[in-house]
DNA sequence: CGCTATTTGTGCGTATGTATC
DNA sequence: GGATACATACGCACAAATAGC
């Protein structure tokens, strides 16, 4: 049984070369450029989506491993969700290289918990209405777990934020670890459930803090304050946690370093 | 061989209860987490081996796959890698040194500029003062160019920004090209000086807009703004150029994405 | 409303390739 | 060369979410 040299395990001796040149590629990466070329050129549009795993099989004669072991190569580079019961959808094309890369890690992104205690003065069920359907991106009237507070700096006397987070209720039994560990929200869903956050998207603006917060953050009725609230997704794109954070003016300002990626190694 | 009603079956009832109610997860996240708690608690220090795959499988009485699932968890977080004909290396305890990566292009950052018309009001050169010397990080009493302005977007009547830009004095003859050229002033010192910007501080804070420049910028009196100092640095951390953009709460907000890093490759 | 078909998710078993020691 | 360990790939089965009838 000598017939080649090529890594993957058996298969028919004639139906891959439609990918690429008999390169020692894993048939799975080969798989991954060929829908990442459909996609790049638009016979695989974005919103539209892809072939369903079997179909996928059948298309390059491949395993459903082998075929999902691809799609997992693109659901990583973030350019396609997956969901049960619908398919796999296309997300966006492959991204431009002239990409900046920030400095930050996640642990800078989120590192002032660890300085800064989370003092909870509420936590419960809550149904989304529009504002918080909008803002989560879930279906009106779906119950999500809130937990809000105030978060205190070292040992300032005066607050540092108000703050508002809702938990995807998949993950709602971290709410009694809340302000038990010193520990981002979403770190610990990450280690209590074993998902794992791949993006943040972050909103920034600016706002006159109302008269009922500007008492509890003890400030000047009428100043301005930063809202920022932060949403934690999975590889995909479904909502985990979002954090609403609104910090006086005078006590929270957002500094960040964007760094031009050094050339590929 | 009647063994397995269900599929996700957690055959040990007591293997993985560290802290969170015994949820139905699946077979590899708790394999995972399992795992992940023998490096935390040094049971599997950082340098060691883990068991082989084959030993794991044995050890959950899970399959092959299943094991490998829930070592690509670990993986993925970074806390081991894993060497063809070695094994599998424990490498950290935490997740913690993801970097993130902005999916926001240079072009993104500054992209609003096509869009948008800039309207001088000002030019000439300046001393810098306290307050500008330590915003820009030069000497007390240097001379930069200074060029103010409003920022107008699309054909809309009213500015979305007030902006003054400081442009180091080397550069100054790019002053001639702005408000001409539709694009960013570092763009225009990056193709006249061929000098390559390679790192961008951004500070992002609140303010209550000033009388005057409410006036200017048609806002109530009172009302937020957005304050967003840009520093645009040459590779040798010298500073090219400081842009100040004051935008009303209303018609501006600063959104961002960051997503993971893939893993490398 | 429940039922069914579809589609991805989880899990099992097995075989072979390839790098390392 | 041989033993070991991870990498790739085939197969099958059932679970769970979804959409449509």
């Amino acid at each position: 049984m000598r017939r080649r040299s090529r890594p993957c395990g058996k298969s028919k001796p004639s139906d891959m070369a439609l990918v690429s040149p008999d390169i020692a590629r894993p048939r799975y990466v080969q798989i991954a450029q060929a829908l990442i070329e459909d996609i790049a050129e638009a016979r695989q549009p974005i919103g539209s989506l892809l072939p369903t795993e079997h179909a996928l099989c059948r298309q390059f004669g491949a395993s459903r491993h082998t075929v999902r072991e691809a799609i997992r190569l693109l659901q990583e580079r973030g350019l396609v969700t997956r969901q049960r019961g619908v398919g796999t959808c296309v997300k966006a094309v492959q991204s431009d290289n002239r990409y900046v890369q920030s400095t930050m890690s996640i642990a800078d992104l989120m590192h002032y918990v660890e300085d800064t205690r989370l003092v909870t003065s509420g936590a419960g069920e809550v149904m989304a209405d529009t504002a918080l359907a909008k803002s989560i991106g879930c279906a009106l009237g779906q119950r999500w777990m809130r937990v809000s507070g105030m978060r205190f700096a070292g040992a300032e006397k005066l607050p540092m934020a108000l703050t508002e987070i809702h938990i995807n209720p998949l993950y709602g039994a971290v709410r009694e670890l809340i302000g038990v560990l010193k520990v981002p929200v979403c770190s610990m869903i990450e280690s209590q459930y074993g998902v794992r956050i791949s993006e943040v998207q972050q909103d920034i603006r600016a706002v006159v803090i109302a008269a009922v917060d500007a008492q509890r953050l003890q400030v000047k009725p009428g100043s301005a304050g930063l809202l920022i609230t932060r949403r934690y997704l999975d590889a995909n794109a479904q909502v985990i946690e979002v954090a609403v954070n609104l910090h006086p003016a005078d006590r929270f300002a957002y500094a960040m370093s964007l760094r031009l990626r050094p050339p590929a190694a």
